[in-house]
DNA sequence: AACTCTAACTTACCGCCGTTAAGTATATCC
DNA sequence: GGATATACTTAACGGCGGTAAGTTAGAGTT
């Protein structure tokens, strides 16, 4: 009986056929070249055959950025989990996920900077616990509990402090993503002057 | 010889009364539901009565966000050019910027976030000294200059640290748009823990 | 071997979209 | 009053995401 197996890994391959083909136009030509029509074209299958493995579009490049952001979670957590060094560790995981994203700058456009067009349920599936843009988040978050706890930083909430990091660095990485032209001089000075800024105000004043 | 000039003044008007238009739309249901069948319909007008007053879509919405982000240069500018208490007022206008672009969350979209689809002569328009949001920008390197003259900032270059804290505005302003339904917790804290974190680590040690 | 049924896949379409070429009417000018 | 320019519309193009209905191949059943 293994015919239904067969079938299922038949399946299975061209959904990432599928998946292949998307993430070669959007990392190219980005979201909205991405058309499910050139996806099909590039696989030689009907448009339609897509809708039998993805439910729309969005689930698609959803699906796409999961596969790509589950690398960032997975280099995050090789980093290991003790922070003898937090405060240079948390600047590590910062100067990470700003590279992350320079380096996707697709994957990290359509994972958080392009503006949901779903309904309640959709959004709340992005932004769940499972999902591999917060998994990273979850890393950032126990390396600044650990900066607080080690006294390293002022008493300040650690949600908070999460928060106002990844802020941050979400605004340098999605500003020189978006606005490439920019004068921004050197932008590894300018990624470096956002995280120290940040970390020494949250340090504690002694 | 009256005629010309009434003529340009309808002109003018049914210029306005797209703008208008487009606007209600653009603020009630964003970037992608404004289309020129819509804008047209309100005015009660044929779609391409509107090409003879803007070049395309693009060209509309990005004068739609002129006219809006006129107004956060004009409050900036209210504000004085004098700076007794630079840091005071440096935090002061982030926290305007930012509360502006959440009380106009499609305006600052649009003119901050959407990726940019057009050319590079369009972007450089996008981004001229000419444009509102830069001369919100120029206000901003302002008060920085004076905080730095006055000492208050450790020895950084004024358009690094401009840079560094738009960016870190930009992050908390466009995350809060953006994904309204994540767990922020008190939202006015983490905006004042963003803007006072940046400040600080630029602060001298003294 | 013939029949049934199911899953995979395609065809043909819907209703949108931004944009443009070509045409029409109207008011001004000579 | 005829020519001309301006304002505006009609009709269409090519593309999009998505779906209902149809086809086909092949496994399972008798």
């Amino acid at each position: 009986m293994g015919v239904k197996e067969r079938r299922e890994r038949q399946k299975e391959n061209l959904r990432q056929e599928i998946l292949d083909a998307a993430r070669k136009l959007f990392v190219e030509e980005g979201y909205d070249n991405v058309t499910m029509r050139r996806v099909a074209e590039q696989i030689e299958y009907s448009p339609t055959t897509i809708y039998l493995h993805f439910k729309d579009k969005a689930d698609l490049l959803f699906s796409l950025c999961q596969e790509t952001f589950a690398k960032l979670a997975g280099q995050f957590e090789a980093l290991g989990h003790e922070f003898p060094n937090p405060l240079s560790s948390l600047k590590k995981g910062l100067r990470t996920y700003i590279q992350f994203g320079l380096d996707h700058p697709n994957h990290y456009l359509a994972t958080f900077v392009i503006p949901y067009k779903c309904d309640a349920q959709e959004r709340e599936r992005h932004l769940s616990q499972d999902s591999m843009g917060m998994r990273a988040f979850d890393y950032l978050r126990m390396i600044v509990a650990e900066c607080i706890r080690q006294g390293m930083f002022r008493p300040v909430d650690v949600e908070e402090a999460s928060r106002a990091l990844w802020a941050a660095a979400h605004g340098i990485t999605s500003l020189l993503i978006v606005h490439p032209v920019f004068p921004w001089g050197d932008r590894e000075r300018l990624i470096d002057l956002v995280i120290d800024s940040m970390v020494a105000g949250l340090q504690s004043k002694g």
